[in-house]
DNA sequence: ATTATTGCAAACGCTTTGCACTCCC
DNA sequence: GGGAGTGCAAAGCGTTTGCAATAAT
């Protein structure tokens, strides 16, 4: 999917809420699908300062939960009491594992999941809108399988 | 298992560890057994305040993270940007459901998902210590059935 | 006696809020 | 023109930290 795509994915999305169109919204859309792998709402807004934009934080915050509910970005837990984000353009379902000793996050692809999910929520009649799988544990590095002090 | 039981784990656990066995620590293990449900570490504290102990919120956090590496409580996270702890004593493995409505949270359990973080960590050479699976989506109360506006 | 642990209060990081101004519809 | 959206600054919330006093070893 190309940026132009995604735009007007947005576009299509903000007018069927009832929701305005605005450069900013598309300012943040922008840097949101060029960050590179899972970053933090402030850390886009950071981001976005630095390269001289003066975007507020509320609406990079407030964006940036649209374009989440859009389904353009993916909202990601690892753990560390913060929400994380990262795009969903271009990109296979997957999940991840944490490295609790470095904080490498590894990306991986379990079909089977999505099947556990389905039929869980249809055991319970619980109307699933999405999951979250981790595994935490000690990445490859060679570092980090020696460190004992390591959860 | 009973409660002198529990102290007897976490006695040992501290003496293993090097860590001083002091009355603030089997305060928290008290309440933290006792205390129904998934509790915040300041939910813990402000409780313990509120009945008339005088414990610190510093002994509170370091303590309940010191049960959680016992094994004693388990740590949880349900997209709040906050840690949960709940008991792990007489208590099965399990992963839950929230509701993204109301906030209910429901276990259940499936025993392909610790198959499937079995296969998974020994594909890529990880050397996997937890995980932790959540599914969000709309309880079987009819209120949030109905709910078209939340997530 | 030594030093980990405690209680307190202040600082921290991420997120949300209140407000007056702006500009999309 | 009306009201959603914006920028700014401050407040909120859960958590961590620094420090002097305390108590376990």
């Amino acid at each position: 999917m190309k940026r132009e795509d995604a735009h007007e994915e947005f576009r299509r999305f903000l007018k069927r809420g009832d929701n305005r169109i605005t450069p900013e919204r598309f300012e943040v859309l922008d840097h949101a699908i060029d960050y590179e792998g899972h970053f933090g709402a402030d850390e886009l807004y950071i981001s976005m300062k630095t390269s001289h934009s003066n975007i507020s934080r509320a609406t990079v915050y407030n964006t940036i939960e649209l374009l989440a509910q859009c389904g353009i970005l993916l909202k990601r837990n690892f753990g560390e009491n913060k929400t994380r984000y990262e795009s969903n353009i271009n990109k296979t379902s997957h999940d991840h594992l944490i490295c609790t000793n470095c904080g490498a996050i590894i990306e991986f692809s379990e079909p089977k999941i999505q099947k556990i999910v389905k039929t869980i929520s249809e055991e319970i009649g619980f109307d699933a809108s999405g999951y979250s799988f981790n595994i935490f544990g000690k990445c490859t590095n060679a570092n980090c399988q020696q460190n004992k002090n390591a959860k």
